[in-house]
DNA sequence: TTGGGGCTCATACTAAAGTATGAATTATAA
DNA sequence: TTATAATTCATACTTTAGTATGAGCCCCAA
């Protein structure tokens, strides 16, 4: 934040000298006015630049939010069990793991994930993490 | 690329019509002048912006050209034939596709997925997967 | 109230995955 | 030339993963 406010300061600054460059060559017809001009006209697209630049990566750090497609999921007809299931198998827990963390039997877990395989259509667990993310159900 | 050309063909065209302008401030000094530099000022500064988000979409779309972090690589001392292995791993993969993609037993697979888990201090191929992401090893 | 979906669990399997150990071969660096 | 690392493979295991089937329970909509 404390950057963008530099970034506009240094933008008023130009401008105004834009200004007076603009009165100062009435008075005086010198080679060097269009010089500057020139250059605060460049100094002014880098600074569009670099606006750009602040608001990309701005936005890319707080590109962290992820959410499921939950119409792929609706398609797919995997529950919110599933999902949870899933998430946890992408996590490389075991079974046995997943099972203890969502107080259910192993056995719960095995049928769980058998019907994630059938629904998205894959035979191992690793496939199936590729698939989903691949659908966007899982972030990358 | 045509887009690219018609941007800096914009900003060609307005950079003479600065030039011109400041030439024409001289001759009428009309209060139209300086609220026309500005409209350039901020032209440019539009032009600058845009030029970044080419650049960006451009580098974005171009950014999926992975390559792991071979430092990592040498640290964990992981072996050419063993990051060739991970990656099939991380594809899906089954030990015995894998050892028939690669023209060796299904044994020597075990021997070099078992290798690259204790090397990754992992001990399931869904951990090695998410551990080698997070390394940069895998592109994610 | 009946039927279907979701969640749970069990049994009994088969199939992969993973471990441990030892060993042969080849290339390569000291 | 001699260690050393990489690659290959085997045997013999143990442990997980995955499949198939059946069943009980709960909830909710028809």
């Amino acid at each position: 934040m404390k950057q963008i406010i530099i970034k506009f300061g240094i933008l008023a600054l130009l401008f105004s000298a834009l200004i007076a460059l603009s009165e100062f060559s009435i008075a005086t017809k010198s080679y060097y006015t269009e010089f500057l001009i020139a250059i605060s006209a460049l100094g002014l697209l880098a600074l569009g630049f670099s606006l750009k630049s602040y608001v990309v990566t701005r936005s890319s750090i707080l590109k962290d939010d992820f959410t499921p497609d939950k119409h792929k999921l609706k398609m797919l007809q995997i529950s919110a069990r599933e999902y949870e299931v899933l998430q946890k198998v992408a996590e490389g827990y075991s079974n046995l793991q997943i099972a203890e963390a969502l107080f259910v039997s192993e056995n719960t877990i095995k049928t769980h994930v058998s019907n994630i395989y059938s629904k998205l259509n894959v035979k191992r667990r690793t496939e199936a993490i590729k698939q989903a993310k691949e659908y966007g159900l899982l972030k990358q």
